[in-house]
DNA sequence: GTCTGGGATAAAGTCATACGATACCCGGAA
DNA sequence: TTCCGGGTATCGTATGACTTTATCCCAGAC
């Protein structure tokens, strides 16, 4: 069957997070995420954007509207900046969604560095909690089935693989969904980015894995209870242990440029 | 001087917050907007976009070319979804983004309901404190004497008077700008947005403006004496206050629709 | 009758070209 | 040296044609 064949023939990281807007396949698409990694990797950094002429000569001949339309994206996102006459420029840092998925992905990809990861882990430490009491104090039963069954799904499969990473993510983003709140589930395409790359990176860790189950299960019985309290500080627990296994496996292990350049080769 | 009035000639609600992408001068812009307000307000809902035969013919006789980026700006925010053979959806809102800059300032000027701003509260509960408490920690000079110079803004000037405001914002911003987290710092623009919303709507009550300027000295004081704890305990009463006073605002003032038509009106 | 496969079809995507507007650069004049 | 003016580069917009892609429907096979 040819149509299942051309589904899995590549495991893309960013596959698991929620559907970007990206399309990779387009054209426009594909030239929007050249541009930003450069942009962000800070190989343009500030200055003026590449001129289109360069830009189609060197990757793929492409036409003025596929570049206009990459560029738009890159505004729409904060990286660049267009002015009238002056130039189309990369935007400084402070301008970025960075946020937003694909900005996320972006970033991963052109440079994952450790501060990044901390600040993200930052921004989980002081979110999910929160919103872990929100969700068990407004859960409905649908709610709770779906924490269940991505739970499920991290209990049954093997550790690291795919349908397990998709039930971790899964499990935190139906804590989010629980929560009610449609302005903090747009966070939680940040905290997905965050967990696939903790997860990518303590790969192989099975025990760090195994311990974690436990405290997952009991965020979900908090929740359940509708215990509010208890589970934003089982959440609490859950993300300062994560956010140590990580650095954890940065810093001790030498294999980290190898999984990173692993990472960057499935994109 | 002309170029002058054009400058003064209207005062945007958005005027105060970060520079935003969206060129409102430029027809890609105009169409944008007009297509984001449509679909925010539920106009369109998640059915097809309306073609863009209609759209250059009913508004005004935009070209393909115009069209075609409004509707890539739209999609890098997640309002609608381009699929090559099925057409151009709205997005449900779970896809949008709903923290971009521009979102949200689409958002209040489609469909300012009060859940939204209870939600956006919300976040601010969760993050402002936490914000502060990291801003305590590890401000700079630089960084208090940012924060001085909008909290002076606020107290030298006639309350919810444009410099005022602007002062207000400035205040937090530069509260976030202190915590040296660039993905936490992305919302600030959120927090901006309903700040700027609640001011709007409180506008007139001067009271509750007088009692918050010490609220807002008291966090500079803790920033400045490093006391994270404080500042974070301080910054939760401030916004929690600051709630409070909005909702007594759109509940019991029989001004509010008043006030929402005429925050329409200068967008 | 149901399922499968391929072609018709419609909409998005891509390309090429052209023109208008304006900010910026540079050279000439005072 | 300074100021002014025109040229130029670049973005924005418009137009028309062609390509790609996915859906839908119908015909043919089991």
């Amino acid at each position: 069957m040819p149509q299942g064949e051309r589904k899995g023939r590549s495991i893309r990281v960013r596959d698991f997070s929620r559907p970007t807007t990206l399309n990779a396949d387009r054209l426009f698409g594909q030239v929007a995420q050249k541009l930003a990694v450069a942009i962000i990797s800070g190989e343009i950094g500030a200055g003026e954007l590449l001129p289109n002429e360069d830009a189609l000569r060197a990757d793929i001949s492409v036409s003025r509207t596929a570049f206009r339309e990459a560029v738009k994206i890159l505004t729409a996102k904060g990286l660049v900046e267009a002015r009238p006459k002056s130039g189309t420029r990369a935007a400084p840092r402070e301008r970025w969604n960075l946020l937003d998925p694909d900005v996320l992905s972006w970033h991963f990809e052109a440079d994952p560095n450790e501060k990044f990861i901390r600040d993200l882990f930052e921004l989980r430490r002081f979110v999910e909690p929160s919103v872990a009491r929100l969700a068990a104090q407004r859960r409905t039963a649908a709610d709770i089935a779906r924490i269940e069954a991505a739970l499920r799904a991290m209990t049954e499969n093997p550790p690291y693989s795919d349908a397990c990473v998709r039930g971790d993510l899964a499990f935190h983003e139906a804590i989010f969904a629980a929560s009610q709140n449609a302005p903090l589930q747009c966070l939680a395409s940040a905290v997905i980015a965050t967990l696939q790359w903790s997860m990518v990176l303590k790969k192989g860790e099975e025990e760090a894995f195994a311990d974690s189950l436990p405290d997952h299960e009991n965020i979900l019985l908090a929740i359940i209870d509708r215990d509010g309290d208890l589970a934003a500080v089982r959440m609490t627990g859950l993300v300062i242990d994560s956010l140590n296994t990580t650095l954890a496996s940065v810093n001790v292990g030498q294999v980290e440029p190898d999984k990173i350049a692993r990472i960057k080769h499935t994109k």
